[in-house]
DNA sequence: GTGAAAGCGCTAACAT
DNA sequence: ATGTTAGCGCTTTCAC
């Protein structure tokens, strides 16, 4: 069934079924109801590719999920609470908004060459990209091929710094640091004076600044910074496990743990009741992104929270604008985190 | 960048350049290198709508998450332990086989709608559909179309009533009824007699087989079946909390609790903790599907394990299969399920 | 208000 | 082995 076919049944000609369709103005109501029933009787859909050909837009985004993991299958995204909220909300909005989701994982450097093809193949309006680490050749590869595209959770300075403010680039964050100071300042007033840490990927945005707080945190009340209460987790739950066991094996233990994300927080958790310590008794604990089984667990976890879905939602609605708007140049927004105190 | 610049740089025709890129045989080493240079040189990507438009396919695979809650915004996915891994496992086997996703996300009857029209304007090769409630006007409907697609937790008796087997449809389920029997079956051998029941979907397949284990479990056992033993939980975490609470006002309790899903399971769990019961000494649990967190919980909770990541798998590959076997006939698989024990 | 016709970028049958 | 050409199904400019 294409548009022809529909033209012949109502008796009128290929344009003017096309004018029915695109809502055009000139048309009366009668041709137009016509047609209409024809349509909907046959159910008749027109081929999107034609449409795309003929210069209509593709009604897609691209949503990609990075995650460059050393282990390889070993941070799927279903395992992982904090790209999975990010696909779903931003399938939930751009669906409400009419918009089709092609969503792409990103596992290995090398699989990057598919979001740069899914913009040049044309499959997509624009793209939403999470996870990214710091790369500035990759952003402006995608840039100089012109489509609109919003980074959630990147270093805008890094995008400044090479020249790509004209481009039309949304960046979404979140105020990590800002919400890892009141995670620390926390720890702090309640008196721990040793407070370890357990870093996430500290070529990710996220992952700095968290970092840069809990440094920063510990200087301004002049506590001891020390190297061997960093844990190198790389928001990578196996990492956080492992890390943390070697912890348990220094002489001196600090009182408190912060860490960079929950996944790796409840990983320490683990660990800290196969030693027997208790938390938060023996060593307090606070997470950060609140994963949803954070206020599941026994004892539940203190945690600063993300407004995912408020990002994600902000992320479609800013990239739609980018769309109807015609491109425009870098923008950016960043959403306050809130701390939640639970038991840990 | 067109092909036919492309064309035009290398010093040859636009059927040469499609020839180098749909790989054809009869092309020499030194013209397809030519072509090769420029093509990588340009970083030319040839227009998907085109290629379509012209006869090839769209090299994606259309996933749709239906989820009908009565409560609108309720039963978003991200918030679903149930739909999520689906989600992510299916963009992993297909991303892994050259496949792009077009994921849509179904709340309620009317978008059902954007389902057909994502075949039906010929965006994607063929598509996976999971949650469907039975619907065999639906299934009808989309059969029509004459794509292939897989129907995740199905009834393939509905199907077969419908005349449909010789459509190019898959069915993958896994073995629902067999799963919930085991742990009927262990709690049975541990000595329960009175034993309550949070139901599922009873429209979905897999909800219906669980309900009907429990309760020829009962039967054969010679236990009683009292109605008012009996949740009607839908899947949804929220209804099995408010059930939940209904049967502790009961007179007489019952000493165990199957629950046709880990998050209603979950939900229970609260519910009981809320009320001082002790678990599973008070009472025992046993969910279904087994969510990751299942394991983390608190007593961490007995379940029977779906194996999700394989279910996905073979969804994805039967349905590429379907593509290049051009379509076939109706098919089914099951995947053998495992109890799981803990300490609920 | 509506139709005719050109063109979107590609593939594939046909011709050489 | 390579070029020429006719579509694929639609939108849109230009005529009428």
């Amino acid at each position: 069934m294409r548009s022809e076919d529909i033209a012949r049944l109502a008796g009128v000609s290929r344009s003017t079924v096309s004018r029915v369709i695109n809502n055009y103005s000139d048309i009366p109501q009668k041709t137009r109801d016509k047609v209409l029933k024809i349509i909907e009787q046959y159910h008749y859909e027109p081929n999107t590719s034609a449409r795309v050909l003929a210069g209509k837009s593709t009604s897609t985004i691209g949503l990609f999920v990075v995650s460059l993991s050393e282990q390889p299958g070993v941070n799927r995204i279903y395992q992982n609470n904090y790209f999975a909220p990010f696909v779903d909300a931003v399938i939930d909005t751009a669906n409400a908004a009419g918009y089709y989701v092609l969503v792409h994982t990103i596992y290995a450097e090398e699989d990057f060459a598919k979001v740069k093809q899914a913009f040049l193949q044309k499959r997509i309006d624009g793209g939403i990209i999470v996870g990214t680490q710091k790369n500035a050749e990759l952003i402006g590869g995608i840039a100089r091929i012109g489509l609109p595209f919003v980074l959630i959770d990147y270093d805008v300075a890094d995008i400044l710094e090479h020249r790509l403010s004209d481009s039309p680039i949304t960046v979404v964050n979140s105020d990590d640091y800002e919400g890892a100071m009141a995670a620390m300042n926390h720890l702090i007033s309640a008196g721990h004076k040793e407070i370890g840490f357990i870093s996430g990927h500290m070529n990710t945005y996220s992952g700095k600044q968290r970092f840069r707080a809990y440094e920063a945190a510990l200087r301004t009340h002049k506590l001891p910074v020390r190297p061997e209460y960093v844990l190198n987790g790389r928001f990578l739950k196996q990492a956080a496990y492992e890390e943390t066991k070697r912890l348990l094996k220094l002489d001196r233990l600090p009182t408190a743990i912060f860490s960079a994300n929950d996944d790796m927080a409840i990983a320490a958790m683990n660990v800290l009741r196969e030693h027997g310590l208790r938390i938060p008794d023996d060593m307090a604990l606070i997470g950060f992104d609140d994963v949803p089984v954070a206020a599941q667990l026994i004892p539940s976890l203190s945690t600063v929270r993300l407004p995912i879905y408020d990002m994600s939602k902000e992320a479609v609605s800013r990239l739609v604008g980018m769309f109807e708007n015609g491109a425009g140049t870098l923008s950016s927004v960043s959403f306050p985190t809130s701390l939640i105190i639970r038991d840990s």
